[in-house]
DNA sequence: TCTTGACCTAAAGTCGACTTGAAGTTGCAG
DNA sequence: CTGCAACTTCAAGTCGACTTTAGGTCAAGA
């Protein structure tokens, strides 16, 4: 398969699966003349690297869980990052249900509603937490 | 109070108090010569902020949800941003899944793990979702 | 053979969310 | 009254994750 057709597959632009492979996130199989030829399996792991961008993860966690250089797996590791989601998880529930009370509460201002404060428990103590990230559907 | 005491308290630079400023996030209840000054309804408003962009709203979301112009509340916005969280809480339940599961699997690599692949249930068809973020604990 | 569209590389640009730097001002302890 | 730590502004820089641009290369169909 060439570039365009993984592209096409994956729904990733061809740029992007330029820049994954240059971060060594995949591999192609070689190359007919200059172009890259890819193998089925990168699909999956494209799938991989999509769901792990969207819960979160940086392209480099994603190249630690998934593809270190010596073969193994860090199963440690993947316990972690496992861990970290369950905290993600607790965080996004109480943002949710925060929501879901603000939009129902008829206090004036979210901010004047006891309420929606004690759901979502108002101090984060996590300085230097990360980035952002786009949750979308 | 006065800004780096609404650091210190919230642990955001003033820096970024500054720059919240501006974006219209939070407001100075006034000036004690040139220097802003906050009252302590900042802090949760602050806490609020984190929290959101913890969960991956971006600074933007953040100001539609809470602090609209017109002073009114958008109960649909805030049902549909909690529609978008439920989503993404189902994405990082099956991540969560899948790595435990990937942790305790016997199969050399990730990908000649059925187990794995069917609980990532790959394949997004999630084009353009959005950018990044650190779950961190 | 010629054309053309899909591919190639390297470098620069973009975007959000801040951070850093430079240069100036000021409240207040001593 | 002085000194200076803590503030101020505005502009530019950083970082991750890509995207865009500029300038080629090349396989294959007409």
């Amino acid at each position: 398969m060439d570039i365009g057709e993984v592209a096409k597959l994956s729904g990733l632009p061809a740029s992007t699966l330029r820049f994954y492979e240059q971060k060594g996130l995949i591999r192609s199989s070689g190359r007919h003349g200059l172009r890259r030829q890819f193998n089925e399996q990168v699909l999956q792991q494209l799938a991989l690297i999509s769901l792990a961008c969207q819960v979160g993860f940086s392209l480099d966690d994603v190249g630690q869980m998934f593809q270190r250089a010596d073969g193994e797996i860090d199963r440690q590791l993947l316990r972690d990052k496992a861990a970290e989601l369950n905290g993600q998880i607790r965080r996004l529930t109480r943002m949710r249900d925060g929501l879901l009370h603000a939009a129902e509460c008829q206090a004036p201002s979210h901010f004047e509603c006891p309420n929606f404060l004690r759901i979502l428990k108002l101090a984060g103590r996590r300085p230097r937490a990360g980035k952002n990230s786009a949750p979308s559907t």
